[in-house]
DNA sequence: TTCTTATACATTAGAATCTTATGTATGTTA
DNA sequence: TAACATACATAAGATTCTAATGTATAAGAA
């Protein structure tokens, strides 16, 4: 599936948000509950999902802790204090930006 | 003012959306418009701008007429009849994104 | 009168984010 | 035994943007 240009720059606020919700989760995890909750319309690809996971760690948003499941590498993420502050600021910026898309796309229940 | 990140991917949906509305426009006046429509939270740069709408021409999808008021120029933009149509798919498009979103922010109320 | 701000177009270098393709490895199911 | 699922990763190239710069006219302030 390929999905709309829309999405662009969203998925950094989907990583933090899902990871706010959940506590902890691997990166297959984290693409296969957006699927889940989009009802398979929005499909995170592994070219885009690790680069963002790993700079979220670099920007100390995200800890990392590597595990073996099943004879399987996960390396399961979680917010870090600084993390969990920015993601109220990500989350804010979210609510602003749909309100404005809303503003725009129904200009008569809003302005 | 900088904008987020967010908005990356939802200018043609702007520009098109604010077409359909408005019937014909000029690039000025539609960073004006969504600055006034968006309570000045965003912005649009000319670099952004310009650049989407030679776009959005090239593909057929806006027409374009320069006229000259008050000695300055001015290059009017309205939809084509495949611009209109592709308006409909852009914002039933930007409906499913912003949906999804509020799923992944709110998943209380949506799943 | 000169400087700033507003109007109106445009391009370009570089940044950020993504897709598509490819690679490695294990486990499960047809 | 072949396909699919799980689980990580990188890299080339596309797309979309910001920030800077450029041209030109008009209006208003110092």
């Amino acid at each position: 599936m390929k999905n709309s240009q829309l999405y662009k720059g969203s998925l950094n606020t989907i990583i933090m948000k899902l990871l706010e919700e959940n506590g902890r989760m691997y990166g297959y995890e984290i693409t296969q509950k957006v699927k889940e909750i989009t009802k398979g319309e929005l499909n995170i690809t592994e070219g885009a999902l690790y680069p963002a996971l790993h700079k979220l760690e670099a920007e100390d948003l995200l800890d990392v802790e590597v595990e073996k499941v099943d004879n399987r590498l996960r390396k399961y993420y979680k917010l870090t204090e600084k993390g969990t502050k920015e993601t109220v600021n990500r989350l804010t910026e979210l609510e602003e930006f749909i309100k404005n898309m809303q503003s725009i796309v129904n200009p008569k229940l809003s302005y």
